[in-house]
DNA sequence: ATTTACTTACGAAGATTTTCGTAGTATTGT
DNA sequence: ACAATACTACGAAAATCTTCGTAAGTAAAT
């Protein structure tokens, strides 16, 4: 049983700021994602337009075409892209070291007590999985 | 007490294969940046030489010009650029939420216990240190 | 001395990314 | 009906990224 459907590239700046929106709003409107890309940086409706048709044909969206205004959602869930995403920089910065990353992602921003024991927490239910 | 040393740009794909050979190697010569870039993937030599000297114009390597072959050192040390890219892509695709790289990392490859352990270690340093 | 090899500089092509304007069509409001 | 509004398609410009070839100078070899 295979998985016919093709791993879409890894998404650029643009399109990943418009997944964000899918993944959090769910499946929108041109309408819709542009009116949260522009409230945080002014862009113009064409531009969100324009890269969601490119999106569609990268397979970084999906389109439904049934009603005039298109509705387009995320082909791929948050996760699978975050983890594509990790995986990625884990190769091209961390010579596959989650360990290395970990110390970048924390020593990037300030973490809370409650995230590092969520983190902990984490690390117990993996290290369950694998025995 | 101020650091008057500009923060340079992102690091690109190419950029990034670069500056994990001055990393490792340390100060080189081009010649040296190239046998390593091609082995990897067929490269010409002026690739790497154009695409050194575009990094020290974005400040992301500096040369050393007293010897006819130029020697390229990365100006940031691996860490400082690691914490870039982590803190890059947490704030892009992950909400700013460590665990959930976290999370895409460890699901992007197999996880030997023994990194889990010392992730495990990291945490307990971490957490000292923010008493 | 002269040829050969090495090195930098740099223009430029090709690919990708990002952005926007214009055209054409459909829908809505008056 | 007709004007205003909404929506898609798409060409194309501008910026960036990647790659390579050519030119010109310097050093080494014969």
């Amino acid at each position: 049983m295979s998985n016919a459907t093709p791993v879409p590239a890894r998404p650029t700046d643009a399109e990943l700021e418009i997944l964000n929106v899918l993944w959090t709003r769910g499946p929108s409107t041109v309408r819709d994602v542009h009116a949260e890309i522009n409230a945080r940086k002014p862009t113009q409706y064409t531009t969100v337009l324009k890269t969601l048709q490119i999106m569609t044909g990268k397979l970084l969206v999906e389109r439904d075409e049934d009603q005039r205004a298109h509705i387009y959602a995320a082909a791929r869930p948050r996760e699978w892209t975050q983890r594509q995403l990790a995986g990625d920089l884990l190769t091209r910065a961390f010579g596959g070291s989650a360990r290395s990353l970990l110390v970048g992602a924390l020593s990037a921003r300030k973490t809370s007590p409650e995230e590092l024991a969520e983190i902990r927490q984490l690390l117990d239910v993996y290290e369950k999985e694998n025995q």
